[in-house]
DNA sequence: TTGTGATTTATACAGTTGTTTTAATCGCTG
DNA sequence: CAGCGATTAAAACAACTGTATAAATCACAA
């Protein structure tokens, strides 16, 4: 059988994704090596071969585990901001995942492993755009759409979403370039990302209602 | 001397620099093999330790050409826009920059590289900073500070800034997930970018005219 | 206790990597 | 033409990679 097997099975098995996961997110798929995960987890060379045939296969398992991972803090952040007027659902949403990005309390792996997936894509970003981000569109859809009193089909409704999407990560990816701009000894303090999250919000609300005042126009996305 | 010879010796330098250039901005540093970049370049396997000492010496003068590349263009598209009124003004660097980045006609190996610099820094990233970063940034900085009206060291002036910036190129890296949402079929076509364009624009004019109204803000940005 | 299946271990293998070495080749000057 | 410095070429190096193999170890059931 496999009751206390499974048990230390899982054990080393598990270790092995927590250890993974942390290692791909920081300098990718290619540049982690398998010896240096079995080592970090405490496993012999072979153990990643055992448990999951290959090292893509420890990868892919992986990415699976990052797309649920981003589910669920999404849903998160969107049930946070539930029951509030529309502007602040919308301050909200960006000040939680503002901190989320940012913070450096949180470890945000999952967003740097999908980050390294944007720019190397594998066949295994489908597994994110269907688990980790179709999900909550629609939510976080109708979340525009309500500010912008339009249906949520309408193109205008995704082109904010992604103004504000892209104005939260950017604040991520761009953040060796922020500090080398900055003066020394800067960091992203909690009150310094609420500054920025103020501003987003602030000038990203301004956006929306100026083109809720242009003509409608047919949107061209799937969800 | 180095007449004839300092050309030869130029041509095939210059080659491996222009293979280095795409492959690395393709693929990064770590998934391109010395053999792999002398192979297109037509070179012998030792020219790279000849003619750079190591790969990384290549890949620093790679990322030097790059620095470069990326200020001449964002000269080029500054002084494009240069004469026009503050709003048109804005209006036509967001258009530049965005057919600059998404159009598959041009080959936006610079920002390829700068991405990939984003998300693995290497000591080169500085090089980055100061050769194609800083020196245009108090133009663009002015280009904001206008329509703010405030001086140009107001904090808002770079947060704007950055808004804009962002959603620029939120849709260049975002273009891998962008075609998994929209139908099959889906290219950034001259009028899509046009579009795109608009709306980024019309988002951050009201964004700023909203930002304005704000207090002013010290920043701690340093030029 | 003994046997059994699951897991772990140590070791080896073949392929690829960046780099070095040594010889060959080139174009020019004297 | 001889010779010289710069460039190219072929071959080899040691280090590291993912993976496979076979033996050892484990917890448990009979």
């Amino acid at each position: 059988m496999a009751t206390t097997r499974a048990i230390a099975n899982l054990e080393t098995r598990q270790r092995l994704l927590n250890v993974a996961a942390e290692l791909f997110a920081e300098h990718g798929f290619g540049h982690v090596t398998v010896r240096e995960i079995c080592q970090v987890a405490g496993a012999n060379v072979a153990a990643v071969n055992y448990h999951f045939r290959d090292k893509l296969g420890l990868y892919k398992e992986v990415v699976e585990m990052a797309a649920n991972a981003i589910n669920r803090s999404k849903v998160d952040v969107i049930e946070a901001a539930e029951g509030l007027a529309p502007e602040d659902r919308l301050r909200t949403y960006i000040r939680l995942t503002l901190h989320r990005l940012l913070d450096p309390e949180e470890d945000s792996w999952m967003e740097k492993l999908i980050a390294r997936e944007m720019m190397d894509p594998t066949p295994a970003l489908d597994l994110i755009v269907e688990k980790g981000i179709k999900p909550t569109s629609q939510r976080l859809g109708r979340m525009v759409a309500e500010l912008l009193g339009t249906p949520l089909d309408d193109a205008r409704v995704w082109q904010c979403f992604l103004s504000i999407q892209a104005q939260c990560l950017f604040y991520k990816s761009g953040k060796p370039i922020s500090v080398r701009m900055s003066p020394p000894g800067f960091r992203y303090t909690p009150e310094i990302i609420d500054g920025l999250a103020h501003h987003i919000a602030e000038f990203s609300l301004a956006g929306i209602r100026a083109i809720a005042a242009l003509k409608p126009q047919p949107t061209e996305w799937k969800l």
